[in-house]
Order: structure tokens, then C-alpha cells, then sequence
DNA sequence: GACGTGCTTAGTAAGGCTCCTTAACTTTAT
DNA sequence: ATAAAGTTAAGGAGCCTTACTAAGCACGTC
């Protein structure tokens, strides 16, 4: 999970292995009532002591813990069939905050989140920087703002996490692969960014964090293997597996742009034959004049317009081939499309479905995505929140 | 790991979350000593307590526990630059033995290992039989005689291993996509192999076990995503990542056979182009004559004959394509090629290499596999061995 | 050269502390 | 009266710390 992100100094993940003394006993039972609570719902004590296997006098002493520190709190009674009333807990959401951040090509978004995964503020802000260090700025300022309007201490705000194109390389702390954004590969970026924030700050791929947003709170729930293919300016997979992002060796798992395309003229790259520029030249292809862009295609397809309707064929069918290789190679229980193609994949699922069954006798899944933009976003802030669910227990004692 | 497998009927992996209470705390440091000096060698009890962080009186109480328990043993003394000679202690390798079996077309092998991976008896019988019951038959008392042979007890042979062609489903007890063993798709027939044995059985797809075997007694050991590529009668890929293998949804990854490839004539699979038999089918192409068969193809390559040169260059590129794709999707560091045509991957690794040159910028390590044959079967007793610890650690009290 | 002394490291013993469990008890409902 | 939630009290398992013994080497002294 941590790969690809920077850690604050303060991490202590390198040290081998922890011995199980008491102290960690104790604290492994205090965050098995927690993760319980988060997962299932309030609960009594005598509830959560009958489905941990702890004892009554275990639970109430740790459950106590937890509240001194602020993690749970009280929120109401439960009358049994016969007996006392039962006192219900459930984990305190204000126990700290996340920041997700996804830095897109012409948008920046940004959303602050409780540890319930609550959004409680958010900014959605026109990308016009025209450098990277201009974009570096934007990104504080509008975190500042956003985390401002929330109400929330900064100090509260417990970890974030940042998606953007490309690959973040942790040696060399900057982006690799991020052709879309002019600039966006220069070193220490990103901990410019972290310095100004003052919060831990991870960077993630935007592909993946998509996925996992969806795979948080959007289709993909539930999901063993879960592939989501994001088309637009660019074309990027993010797979989760076993609700855990597959990152591949160096983190390039899922840059599916680089498949090799068997192209007409020359060969080139997958990227080359499905974001949305290649949209536009099949149009063009086709017989479309005018100055076009990705969206006007689909629209004008969506309103039958022959040519249009043809590249959107085609992209169908080479969007159907990426589906089979990823299910060949992935063997996924659902492969979601999104991207900024999201609004008009109603539009591909008919031509990806066909050109498919022609392909290979394996046939996942296959759905639109339901974050649709926010998907990164979200994935940011599922991901954030993972690592600050983590922070807060930590430091629950530490105080 | 144990998701495609048939587990014993104690297998107790479903309750939910064992509270964390003192006897697991002491059975979680037992387990942590036998790692420690699984992994790293003999150590003396003061060593131990140095690398666990755990205290000297607790791992001497504990190693007294796990040597009544038979689990480990003296196996010498140290003397250090100065004070009073260490004891070591290591772990036995006989406390418990594993079976593993490599069902292939042609050939038969089974292997018993101690604890410690040693294989302390082992036969390879030509595979005649005729239907899939023989072949039932043939595995089971070839099984029975290898076990006789190495002198272990039955009853002290804790876990096996099958690997065979196809994908094991869970659920209709039978073997799918297992196109070149006649008969092989009947339902029960792993669970009349198991019941006859007496031994607790997991069934693996081939390619898979053999990326196990290469990852840990070959090529791919340390690799953090290591695709083993399997080109025979078949086509396969074995995926491990961070030591685990990579199984997907359903346990159909790296079913890289059903890639789509753009055949000249019509639209096949990757099996139909790289398979031996696709070799042959080239080599004809080319002008070869006569009764051909794969291995004869690359012999006569290897002696420069030109239509088999061809042919082999040819099978090269396109497994260079499918190292591409699986590149792009997985992002390994490592990429070992094996199988049938082990014997020839010096033939084509160049090809290979060149090809994938012009394909895709990404360029992960080729290596042909360093086990040959003995893939898959060495990841059977591999994938054995891990549930065998477990299971021999497990009933250490239980006595 | 024999031997005592001191230093160093391995391992054990005793005592105390933490935290879990069991069992009994209190509280509050039907 | 019964039943369920939750607390209190007693007991015990297992870890840690401290202090000890055991066993080797180095070296100086006789």
C-alpha cells in the first residue's frame, strides 16, 4: 500500500519484527473492538465480548481505553427482549480527518474526510496552471482552503494522499510517466508539498486510486479482483485484489497505455490507439470535420451521427481487446470503465461486449463505473483514511 | 494460497477472528522463534532473544516447548570471541513431511520433502495410462510406493500437493480446461486420489506451482513480482507476487492461452501460436519435412538449419508479445521462461529480447528457469511444505 | 608453566507486573 | 422470577526485569 508513498520521518515501519509482549496484546484487543466497531456496526459490550471471543471484564476495560482516547464514544441504547438495557458504542468519526487530493489535467479536487469516510468539505478547482511549480502552489493553497471551510484543526488532519498521471518513483521523489502534464516530472515536487502542508503525504497513481474508489464506494464493493480501466487524455488500469492494490514490482502494474498495438501504419502503443485523441482522429477518419474533441464525438454519436458512431465503434472494440488481456492475464470477477470517457460509456458497453465474446471464451464483468469524476478523488480519500485510521490508533496512547 | 485447494475436514480457517488471549500470544512467539530460525539459520537462545526482541527467559521457556514438542533440537554449540559456549538450536526437518505430485501428459513425479524442502525420495514413472481412472490409480500407488520408499511413516506426511493442467474448481470437485488429458474433467476424481491416500490434499493449477518452485528453489528467489511463462503442450503463466501466489478471482490468472491473437488466416488464442505444436506448424511452413515434433524443430535450429531457425525465431517474437502484455499488466521485475521447451530457451532468448526491444519501452528481466522439469513439481512440494509447518505447528500441543 | 583474577557472554531463577478469564454479583428490564 | 447487561473480585498465564550462576578466554603473578 505504502510503496509508492512518502511517509513521514517519524515512520517506524523498517524495524523487523515487534515481539508479541503484553503491551501489544493489549493493544491488538483494543483494535480488533475498533476495526469491529467500524465494520459491524454499534455495538453493546456484551455484544461485541460474544462476537470477538473476549471476555465480558476485556471488553469493558479496553472499550474504556478507547473512549478515554477519544476513538469511540456512547451513541445510544438498545432494549433487549428481556433485560437491562444494552449501551451502544461506536467509533467517534471526529477522531481525526483525511485529505484526498486528485490532481487531474484541468481539474484539481480536493475533499477533506472524518475517519466514517464522511466528506466534509470539498473544492473542485479549474486546473490553470501553466507550470508545475504553479500547480505545486494551487494544490497547498486550495488544501489550505478546503481544510479551512472543513472546520477541522490541520493538526487533526491525520494523513493524505495525492493521485496524479503517472508513476511516483520515492527515490528519485519525483513522476515518472506523467506525458499529459508538462513539468510534472521534476524532483521534490512533491515534498515541497508536504513541507507547506505539514501533513504525511502519500502519491499514488490516479489509475489506482480510481480503482480503489470504486472498489471503496462505488461498484467494484465486494469484488475478489477488480480491474478498472480508466480512458481519457490518457489510458491507465488499476487492479485491487483481495481489497489490496496491486502495484506490480515497481509500482507500474496496470499501465496498460504501453501494450503493444498492432497499428495500421506503424506499430505504436495502446495509449496511441484508445485515449481520446484517437477518438477524434477516427472520427476524422471517418469523415468528421470540424474542430473536434473527445466529448463532441460521443455526443454527436449519441445523437446518430454516422461517423461518430463508427469511431465510437472502433474505440469499443479496442477497448474490448484491452478487456481481454487484462482478463487473460487477471483472470478479474469485474472490470469497471471510467475515466473521462465516464459520461459516455453507456456508449461503449455494447461494442465491448460483442467485440469481446468474438475474442475469448473468458467474459468478466463488465460494468460503468459509479463514482464517475470523483472517482479518483474518493480513492484518494479511502486510501488517506486507511493510513490515518492507522495514525490515530497509534497515537491514542501517546498523549 | 489454499483457495483452489481441498482442505482437511478439521480445517478450522472459517471462524472468524480468534481473540487475541495469552495462550495465542505464547503460540504467536513459539511461531516466531521457529521462523526465525527457519529463515535464518542456527542460532543460540541469546541470539534470539537479541533479533525477536524478545527477552532470555522467555525464549528459553519457549524453545523448551517447542523442543518437548519435537519441533526443534541441539544442533551444536558456538563459542563466541569471548564467554561461554551458545547452544543452537534449529529446527527438526523430520518432525513432518510433504508430498508433492506433478501430473503432466507425458510423465509422472512425485517427491516427499522434510520440513526442511529436502526431498528424501522421489520417482518419476512415464505416464501410459489410458483414462483419467488409471491415471487416478497410477497416482495414488505411485504415491503410496515413493512414501515407502523414503521410510516416513504415512500418518507423519502432513500435506500434499497435486499439480495438473487446468484450473481446480472448488466447488464441482473437477478440473477445468484441462484440454490435453483426456477424461481429466470428471468430477471426484481428486477426491478419490485424496481419500485413498489419507492425506490431506490441495489441487494447483501446473504453471502456477512451477512459478512457486522457480521462486523458491530457483531463478526468482527475492523477486517481488516474478511471472513465470510455461510454453509446452500448452501455454501458461504462474504469477508471484511478494511471495504469494497471484491466483485472481476465480484461479484462472495467468491463463495467458486465451489471449486473442490476430492469426493470418483467423482470430485464435495465444495457445494456438506458441504451443509446440505451433512451432511444428511453422517449421512446416518454412519448408521442414518429415515427422516433426517440437523438440526436434529447435534441435535442428541449434544445428542452423534454416526453415527450423525461422520457426523458432518466429515462436520467439510471439513470446516476445507475450511477455509485452504481461509486462504491461504486471509489471514484474523478473520474467523467467520454462516448460517443455526448457531444454531450447537458449534458442530463444535473443529473439525474445530483440523483438520485445521494438514492442514496448518497459523491459523487465529474462531468464530462462534453472529447475527445468522439475518446476512443477518442486512447487508442489513447496506449496506442500508451507501448509506441512503450519499443520505440524499447529497440533505441537494437541498431543 | 600453573593458577588466580577479571572480563565477557550464555543461560537460569525469582519476583513482579500486565492483562486475560472465570465466577459471582449488581442493575435494570420484561 | 427470569434474563440480559455490565461490574467486581479472585486467580492465573505469560512476559519482563533483575540478579544470579556457568563457562569460557586473557593476562598477570608466582
Amino acid at each position: 500500500m505504502s510503496e509508492n508513498g512518502a511517509m513521514p520521518a517519524s515512520d517506524a515501519a523498517e524495524q523487523p519484527e515487534q515481539p508479541w509482549n503484553r503491551r501489544r496484546l493489549r493493544s491488538t484487543n483494543e483494535r480488533l473492538l475498533l476495526d469491529r466497531l467500524r465494520t459491524g456496526g454499534a455495538a453493546s459490550r456484551a455484544q461485541l465480548a460474544r462476537e470477538t471471543g473476549l471476555s465480558k471484564p476485556t471488553v469493558s476495560s479496553a472499550l474504556a481505553a478507547l473512549e478515554e482516547a477519544g476513538l469511540v464514544h456512547e451513541v445510544g441504547t438498545q432494549a433487549p427482549e428481556r433485560g437491562r438495557v444494552a449501551v451502544l458504542y461506536a467509533p467517534d468519526p471526529a477522531a481525526g480527518y483525511a485529505l484526498g487530493i486528485d490532481i487531474g489535467r484541468s481539474w484539481l479536487r480536493v475533499a477533506v474526510a472524518d475517519l466514517d469516510g464522511a466528506v466534509v468539505a470539498r473544492a473542485d478547482v479549474r486546473n490553470r496552471a501553466r507550470t508545475s511549480g504553479a500547480m505545486a502552489d494551487l494544490v497547498v493553497s486550495t488544501a489550505r482552503q478546503v481544510v479551512a471551510n472543513s472546520g477541522v484543526g490541520a493538526h487533526e488532519v491525520a494523513h493524505a494522499v495525492v493521485g496524479t498521471p503517472g508513476v511516483y518513483d520515492e527515490k528519485q521523489r519525483r513522476v515518472r510517466y506523467a506525458m499529459h502534464l508538462p513539468g510534472w516530472g521534476r524532483a521534490g515536487l512533491f515534498d515541497r508539498m508536504r513541507e507547506e502542508l505539514g501533513i504525511p503525504l502519500e502519491v499514488h497513481n490516479d489509475a489506482n486510486l480510481a480503482a480503489l474508489g470504486e472498489y471503496t464506494y462505488g461498484v467494484g464493493a465486494g469484488s475478489r479482483l477488480f480491474a478498472y480501466i480508466m480512458i481519457g487524455t490518457g489510458l491507465g488500469m488499476g487492479v485491487v485484489s483481495e481489497g489490496r492494490l496491486f502495484t506490480g514490482a515497481h509500482g507500474g502494474a496496470g499501465e496498460i497505455g504501453f501494450l503493444p498495438w498492432p497499428g495500421r501504419h506503424k506499430p505504436g502503443t495502446l495509449e496511441d490507439a484508445v485515449s481520446g485523441e484517437a477518438v477524434v482522429e477516427a472520427a476524422r477518419h471517418f469523415g468528421m470535420t470540424g474542430q473536434l474533441t473527445a466529448k463532441a464525438v460521443f455526443d454527436a454519436a449519441r445523437e446518430g451521427h454516422g461517423p461518430a458512431v463508427e469511431a465510437v465503434r472502433l474505440e469499443g472494440e479496442r477497448i474490448a481487446h484491452t478487456v481481454a488481456v487484462a482478463t487473460a492475464v487477471l483472470d478479474p470477477d469485474l472490470v469497471v470503465l471510467g475515466g473521462g470517457v465516464g459520461h459516455s460509456v453507456d456508449l461503449l458497453l455494447r461494442p465491448v461486449r460483442e467485440t469481446l465474446r468474438a475474442l475469448t471464451p473468458l467474459r468478466p464483468r463488465i460494468a460503468p463505473g459509479r463514482l464517475g469524476e470523483d472517482a479518483v478523488l474518493l480513492g484518494a480519500v479511502a486510501t488517506a483514511l486507511g493510513t490515518a485510521r492507522d495514525v490515530v490508533f497509534e497515537r491514542r496512547s501517546a498523549s
